[in-house]
DNA sequence: TAAAAATACTCCATAGGTATTTTAT
DNA sequence: ATAAAATACCTATGGAGTATTTTTA
């Protein structure tokens, strides 16, 4: 007994004749016939009264009816919704994301949403230690963390280089360009989690490179608090430019470096020789279309 | 896609490697490779992340895990309720009886309750042309009736035969054996519903055969409402005495007759040429066990 | 180097076709 | 006489087997 017979013994009973029934099945009749045999002493019972011509369900047979209609339309869901998720209309797609880099995926989130309004977002915030790490035990498909990431685990797709920039409580009435090394006293706000935190690093980095350490007063892991807090006086920090896009400037002067060589080097990353959901690799895609120049060599066998 | 197939796929996915699931399945292990790539490229999408050696299921596969289980239950289940059904332990067994052979059935019932507890049995009351006619109408699937039952719609088996009585209300002295011409004028009660009740017909034939015609005052349907009747000195009745047994006999007396050659004869009836389930063919066969001397040569062919 | 999965092929069971007969209206 | 179902027989697809190679832990 199979969903093919199941789906035969359906048929015969709502066109009730096997010749009319071959006919919607695309078969001849004989065979059907022969089918219907074969279910019936599988099962051990006559699924109809066969009186002349006209063939009645027996109470088997009006039982198997009724549960038949329900497995074949359960079936035909089940495989219906997984072709779907297959092909990225539905299902669930995990995005974790760097702090700074926020602003690279809302607007790719919103038009997916619009194209696949089935599809589920679950966003994770970390840093990118902690990114990897998510990746690595599988809770989320993608990150989007600062460069450089040089883990030979992870495929990666470099997105557009952002500037870093100061930012500076408005009254302070300082002006840009400016130079690195008049920040040397200047109170600084660190965007800072641990010692694997990326943008972290590539600051500290450069102000090394001038031959100073800055003066941080304050570690913080929240950029909207950090902003805050430079809005109130405190002190400046340096961030890539379009992190700022999506909190309120109102009360901070953002002002361009002079001497400043670092970037922000946004980053996509995924698991290397890992099943990549339909999902996934269409948010991949969205950026591998905005920036094929920076594309990287893995990125053609998506 | 068939349920072959969904099988073979939980089977994967509950040994965790296509070797173990083969050797679960009873078959070589390139078949159930095969077939699994059949099922994703019939699905259009990865349902494992194949990393080396270690299977992982994808969001596609884990939805069509979940599924394919229930999927599978259910029609685990509708076959066994099919087959169930169609070897008589369960379902639902109509039963017509007239009410001058309730007798002969009740005892069937309980031993058939006692051998299937799943099955449900379902009783309806009514006289010969009522039972025939719901036999046409497949309301019930068999009818026990009072023969002659001449009808060549129906198979019949006689079941054994039963002495008319004649009941008087106790106090009335009257003493058996009793002959028919002392009724003459003898208030006479009948059980009659219409022109084609059996009962009715049998005796009036009876009593004509005796050169008279009873002296009735009152027809009525119900046999326990003319067993009352009797208690309080109304009249007597002609009945089977088997009609009888589940009656209260306090207040009545129950006279054999030396002259009256009517035996009630019940018949078990059943539709000719066509199907009949399982139960019903059950209950027949216990009437049939009992009674392989009245058996009727259709009865072979049950 | 073992153990699992994939590839290449072979075979045969059976689903489905055609021709025909039987049955019932 | 006509239309449906059953019977008989044939064909060929594809499911499962064997032998072998490739892959990975």
């Amino acid at each position: 007994m199979d969903l093919r017979q199941l789906k035969y013994f359906v048929t015969i009973v709502e066109e009730g004749q096997i010749t009319k029934a071959a006919k919607k099945l695309h078969m001849a009749q004989p065979p059907l016939s022969y089918q219907l045999k074969l279910i019936e002493s599988e099962l051990g019972c006559q699924l109809f009264d066969r009186n002349g011509r006209n063939m009645i369900l027996t109470e088997s047979g009006s039982i198997l009816y009724k549960k038949a209609k329900s497995l074949l339309a359960n079936f035909e869901e089940t495989i219906f919704e997984v072709k779907e998720v297959g092909k990225g209309i539905k299902g669930l797609l995990s995005i974790g994301v760097d702090q700074t880099c926020q602003n690279y995926i809302t607007d790719k989130i919103v038009s997916m949403n619009n194209e696949y309004p089935d599809l589920r977002f679950k966003l994770n915030e970390g840093d990118t230690f902690a990114l990897t790490e998510s990746l690595d035990r599988k809770e989320i498909d993608v990150a989007i963390i600062q460069h450089p990431i040089e883990d030979e685990r992870f495929d990666s797709l470099i997105l557009p280089a952002e500037q870093y920039v100061l930012v500076t409580p408005e009254k302070w009435q300082l002006d840009g360009p400016i130079e690195m090394k008049s920040l040397k006293d200047i109170p600084f706000l660190s965007f800072y989690r641990h010692r694997k935190c990326n943008t972290y690093k590539i600051i500290i980095d450069e102000f090394r490179r001038h031959g100073f350490t800055p003066n941080i007063i304050c570690d913080c892991i929240d950029l909207a608090m950090i902003v805050t807090l430079i809005k109130e006086g405190l002190g400046v920090t340096i961030l890539p430019r379009n992190s700022l896009d999506k909190l309120s400037t109102n009360g901070i002067k953002i002002l361009e470096f002079v001497d400043c060589n670092i970037q922000s080097q946004a980053t996509i990353i995924w698991p290397k020789n890992r099943y990549l959901s339909k999902n996934a690799r269409n948010f991949i895609s969205m950026f591998n279309n905005a920036t094929t120049a920076d594309m990287e060599k893995d990125i053609v066998t998506l």
